[in-house]
DNA sequence: CGACCATTTGATATGGATCAAGCGATGTGG
DNA sequence: CCACATCGCTTGATCCATATCAAATGGTCG
């Protein structure tokens, strides 16, 4: 029932490169030296997602890996009791949907309206066998995630103004502007990202404001005002 | 001052083949078919670490990629202030020390005496890029390990109940001697896994036991009495 | 046997959750 | 274009799960 949201609200659209890509096995031998993400460019449909609307669901068959082109995506997974843990959030040029297995483990939804490159998963896997970038490219990528969500389980063991400062810190990193962050996701979001809730959430944004250490002017819109602060508290 | 540690707690042990391992072109040629885990066996040093010696120290090179033979090991990262997360457990057969960087963004201590294979991650690289089944053998490991971190994430955002729970459900699935469990880590190190503290792990198996759902005969030694019990109360 | 260390148990404190209003921005229908 | 409903966020009051502090117990090794 979310897949059927995904599948109405999302809109296939005029690809970048011409559809009749080439036959794989000429594809392979012409490009040994692709990188991964200039496959995914000829071989991937762009679709758009509005708003809220799911890409794929935990437990469906991993069939694609996904690209992120604009918007922002969040990945997730939901306890029989409705609690929520977000596996991260991911910005224009990110890869998400990698998966081990035939099924994803999380679901994955649009932040914001978002257009993504979707990959048959099979004509990559089948492509890593030939050609060494695309499968070092697909290890890299493996890795990268990996070590962000061991830098997670890091977080998830300190304090709530540590958490925060942490996030604010790796959103600033990621959406270079300078020390002005405009955040893409919910107060919910957050805290689901965090382990924490939206109060907690919201009273420590206002407590870093208290402290100088950020300001605040519109909920999602923040400015970094003291990241030695920040850093400090970081744990 | 760790690392001191280990090599004087270290000992080289006589490897299981020979140490003069075919040079690399022959091997790779050779060798198309071999799995990653007959490679390090052939090219592989088995070293002995006493309980709680370092293995490995977070920000060290990573030169090199280990395989358990015996005892168990744990991975862990620690905060500034003392505060420790446990990365991982893990037992005879596992893969651990793997980067995607140069340096090690984890530490590794022998948590029981062991034995690990010592395989040198340039060797292994190089490897990987003639030999296919070597280069996927590498992306399987690294994406459980993904999979394992995340899974962790969801069990972070728990009760106590909850985690204790699901640590002794994994246990018995990693260590599969039935209902009973010989736990390798202290209640210190169950803590760290679980980001609790040591009074609340004692205290919740405490509560499970007066639950009727486990057994525990001494503090190192449970049994499962009620799997079902604990499944439900996994969240 | 005695010292030591890990574990359990008990008493109390506290950070963050929960419950409950209030507030401000956004959008909708009249 | 305004009145009002809605939604997301903030703020306030209270509660509770787990941390912290402290002591007792038990198992291990010289």
């Amino acid at each position: 029932m979310l897949t059927q949201t995904a599948i109405r609200s999302a809109t296939v659209l005029p690809s970048t490169r011409p559809l009749h890509a080439p036959r794989p096995v000429a594809a392979a031998a012409a490009s040994e030296s692709r990188s991964l993400a200039q496959h995914m460019q000829l071989m991937g449909a762009a679709m758009a997602f509005a708003r809220n609307a799911e890409i794929f669901g935990e437990n469906e068959p991993a069939d694609y890996l996904y690209k992120l082109i604009s918007g922002t995506v969040r990945t997730y997974k939901i306890l029989s009791d409705g609690r929520r843990q977000i596996g991260g959030f991911y910005l224009p040029g990110d890869v998400f949907g990698l998966e081990l297995g035939d099924e994803h483990t999380q679901s994955a939804e649009a932040m914001t309206d978002a257009k993504v490159l979707v990959i048959k998963r099979s004509a990559l896997t089948g492509l890593a066998g030939r050609d060494a970038t695309v499968a070092r490219d697909l290890y890299t990528l493996t890795a990268r995630e990996l070590r962000r969500a061991q830098d997670r389980l890091v977080l998830l063991i300190k304090s709530a103004q540590e958490r925060v400062a942490s996030f604010l810190l790796e959103m600033a990193e990621r959406a270079p502007h300078g020390d002005a962050i405009e955040l893409p996701m919910s107060r919910q979001d957050i805290a689901d990202y965090l382990g924490l809730t939206i109060e907690t959430v919201s009273r420590t944004f206002t407590a870093l404001e208290g402290l100088a250490a950020i300001n605040v002017p519109t909920s999602r819109h923040i400015v970094l005002r003291n990241r030695e602060a920040l850093s400090r508290m970081n744990g």
